[in-house]
RNA sequence: CGGGGCGUAGCGCAGUUUGGUAGCGCGUACGGUUCGGGACCGUAAGGUCGGAGGUUCGAAUCCUCUCGCCCCGACCA
């Protein structure tokens, strides 16, 4: 590398960004504008991510599949606020086989058309619901402006697609998912978030309601990082899907949508790196503890490794590395791993094989301050213990710069100043003319409207008419 | 898609104003000395200067078009 030292966070946090993604190996750009490739080290991660949700799915009866990745043009204008949607984003494929087609093929942006045509053959009775089924899979939306993560033309994703009887299990699942979403945020990666509703401007084109959980990142803007969409019965009308319930009536069913992509995956760079690199939470980290020997000579080098694979088999538990690269110095290895944002290093030189200790290096403490020593014995115990603090740390580190980061206008004025460097939560009195003033003069979105709400009611932060609901308003990605 | 900036070796850049045989640092390979916070010395490999056209005896350099990336706007997971 030609750097050594990535660009300042605080002074270009773009900059940083961009070169953090690259040189920890998430991510590498496509020869295709606004694509990405993501490599190794970063599809290890997103699998971590995608055990997790995954398994959260299955615990609450969610089954997954395949839908296909082309969909019928006409299946997309069958909703009509969908389409309105959509249509200035898809990629249309209109040649196969050096043939015109007779009909366009979209390629999906999400599948919500083609799984509710499947899902009207499917569900004929009562008895077929709910329909709980969800899919990992790769979508395309033409994105003018494009950054790693956060928004390429190509992204991968989970989407459920579920079918209910009544609007009430409908509901139910749409906050269910979301509060998934929550949790996953919270206690996998240590992001703290705010789980709460869309604005009608801001809402899923074809929902009815959409729920989100909205990050802050260390520059103080927001990132919708998760939605849950009750989208009523829009779709169930678009695409016939329909039951007969126990008195042998036809009806429409309930659906609901919900997605988690790999812009996660940018929330996570976001919350929680710092100038040195990346810092990943212990839970999501492919590696979440590096090895590294240190050692001069040819029998230090020997008991040393001996000391550090006994070590590495110790901890079989954890996803454990051992740095054995030749020709790189300690230090380098040090840095290179920060980079990569290993939540805990493990020093074992000569001293160490002597006293028979090793030396714990967390990532979320940089320099000496986070080094201790601790004895071989019970190594495991004390890494198991370590990786659990950091894991909390780094949540409540996030979660107390949000907070300091957040304010509560007295006024507009000081609403625009709040929104300068983090959010600002606000009664807003619900009408779209305010919401759209603000976004004009403020470039602030309304990132969503709580589901905690404070008791009492207040004036509108713009137009100061009664208002009783508060919501978080921030720039964002 | 509008405004601005930038494309020269894997990466970061100089060279472009004033046209004249393509350079520096890092990285890479090899050899040696090193190794508890990004080691050092030596040798070597590596570039149709983003692409296409044009002007010229001669273009990285001037002109036209085009593609890509970054930043700012409008749109979004």
């Amino acid at each position: 590398m030609a750097e050594q030292k990535l660009p300042s966070r605080s002074e270009d946090f773009s900059e940083w960004y961009n070169n953090l993604v690259l040189r920890a190996e998430l991510a590498d750009y496509a020869p295709v504008r606004g694509c990405m490739i993501v490599r190794p080290y970063g599809w290890a991660l997103w699998e971590n991510i995608q055990k997790a949700l995954d398994g959260r799915f299955k615990a609450t009866g969610h089954v997954n599949a395949q839908f296909p990745l082309f969909i019928p043009q006409s299946f997309i204008e069958k909703e009509k606020s969908h389409v309105e949607g959509f249509s200035p984003e898809l990629a249309v494929v209109t040649h196969g086989g050096g043939e015109k087609l007779e009909e366009p093929l979209v390629v999906r942006p999400t599948s919500e058309t083609i799984i509710g045509h499947s899902y009207a053959r499917w569900i004929q009775s009562y008895r077929d619901l709910p329909l709980l089924i969800n899919q990992w899979n790769n979508v395309v939306r033409w994105e003018l402006r494009t950054k790693l993560f956060l928004r390429t033309l190509e992204f991968f994703w989970q989407e459920g697609h579920t079918a209910h009887a009544t609007a009430e299990e409908a509901e139910a699942e749409t906050l269910q998912m979301i509060d998934i979403y929550r949790d996953f945020a919270v206690n996998e990666a240590a992001v703290p978030v705010i789980v709460g509703r869309k604005s009608a401007g801001e809402r899923f084109a074809g929902a009815n309601e959409t729920y989100t959980i909205e990050a802050m990142m260390g520059d103080g803007k927001a990132l919708q990082s998760g939605t849950s969409h009750n989208l009523g019965q829009n779709f169930a009308k678009a695409f016939e899907i329909r039951y007969l319930d126990k008195n042998g009536v036809l009806q429409h069913c309930w659906t609901t949508s919900w997605g988690v992509s790999t812009r996660f995956i940018g929330a996570i760079i976001m919350v929680h790196g710092d100038d040195q690199g990346l810092i990943l939470p212990p839970r999501l980290a492919p590696w979440q503890v590096v090895i590294v020997p240190i050692y001069k000579s040819d029998e230090e080098k020997a008991s040393v490794l001996e000391a550090a694979r006994g070590v590495r088999a110790e901890l079989a538990g954890f996803r454990v590395t051992l740095d054995e690269r030749e020709g790189s110095s300690p230090g380098f290895k040090f840095n290179d791993w920060e980079m990569r944002g290993v939540p805990l290093r493990i020093e074992i030189g000569p001293k160490d094989v002597a006293k028979g200790t090793v030396v714990l290096a967390r990532r979320d403490r940089p320099g000496r301050e986070g080094k201790s020593f601790v004895p071989r014995e019970g190594v495991a115990e004390a890494v198991g213990r370590t990786l659990d603090e950091i894991q909390h740390s780094l949540y409540e580190r996030a979660l107390a710069f949000r907070e300091s980061r957040t304010a509560d206008p007295a006024d507009y004025a000081a609403f625009k100043s709040a929104v300068e460097q983090g959010f600002a939560w606000s009664y807003w009195c619900g009408s779209a003319e305010c919401e759209k003033s603000i976004k004009e003069e403020t470039k602030a979105t309304l990132r969503c409207v709580p589901l905690d709400q404070p008791a009492g009611e207040g004036r509108c932060i713009y137009c100061g008419a009664p208002a009783r609901e508060k919501a978080y308003f921030a720039k964002a990605y």
